[in-house]
DNA sequence: ACTTAGTTGAGATATTTTAACAAGGGGACC
DNA sequence: GGTCCCCTTGTTAAAATATCTCAACTAAGT
């Protein structure tokens, strides 16, 4: 089974996850002479809070929880910021947020989402992409952008 | 190059493609028992006006136009039907609805959107879908729903 | 200090979707 | 034909998601 598969569904030190998520966005923002602020990096936490992708708007409630108050913008910016850079990615079939635990390379991905415990997790098996892309081709279209996300059950909401 | 492709981005008699789907949308409706009402016909009617998938308030547009006078409701309730009956699918990445050619049976399909002119194209490719299942099973997830949308240009645009 | 580009604040508004409840309409059954 | 029930629609409201606009601020370079 897939270590991010195992790491994101069973339960384990998320604080982990978490910190080198951000000292990794971190050294990846300054590397690209980008500024991750301290809303962004603020909205980054909550995100990776958990494995659990998370709507705007619950973002926005922790935002406002703390000191700041916060508009709906504000927690939108961020989002762009970070999608922009790979730091985060959008569950379509959700209209929700999920960290990237790689986002160095940019990268084509695909999510399985539990329905139960609402996990997901990011895989990116080339077979996917390449089997889409092969597809598209002989259908005559360019390849742009890519939006593979499952929906059922993680391996331990399925025992269960 | 992959025949509803061609249909879907290329000029063509559209008239037909339309009036097919209505009178397979009936005897499916009437195999089935279950109602296709005014309203519902009414609604695949416009989202088969095009290759081009619909925002629910553009059908709500369009249905004001005519005699009756509609709500938000009427139109996502008629959705739902035609979901539920596989007579339309709904994009999650752009959240619009657009007609399926062949709702008799259940099926897994895969979305080519044009980012240019709009249309959008059904595919089945078995070896997407069994390659998301298998990566799926081997991460441990049993499989669900479905969401495949890829967003490029149709042959008649990357030509351009 | 000055300028400029990028960022945030604030309020409003647009877009998409659902909830709740009343009312209508068509068939099955008596 | 009447009556009951289920499915469908009307209507109002509001929840959930996302964007626009304009002003104020901040950091960084000159």
């Amino acid at each position: 089974m897939n270590k991010s598969a195992i790491r994101a569904t069973a339960p384990h030190d998320h604080t982990h996850c978490q910190s080198e998520a951000l000292s990794r966005a971190e050294s990846l923002c300054e590397e690209r002479g980008v500024r991750l602020t301290p809303i962004r990096r603020k909205v980054l936490e909550l995100i990776w809070n958990s494995h659990r992708p998370v709507g705007a708007y619950a973002i926005l409630d922790h935002l406002r929880e703390g000191d700041r108050g916060a508009a709906p913008p504000t927690v939108y910016r961020a989002l762009d910021f970070l999608l922009e850079n790979g730091l985060i990615h959008k569950l379509e079939s959700l209209n929700a947020f999920i960290g990237c635990d790689h986002p160095e390379d940019r990268h084509v991905s695909q999510f399985l989402i539990c329905t139960k415990c609402g996990a997901a997790v990011e895989i990116q098996d080339p077979a996917i992409a390449n089997a889409v892309k092969k597809s598209a081709g002989s259908a005559g279209f360019t390849v742009g952008r890519l939006t593979i996300e499952l929906q059922g059950l993680c391996p331990n909401c399925s025992k269960a």
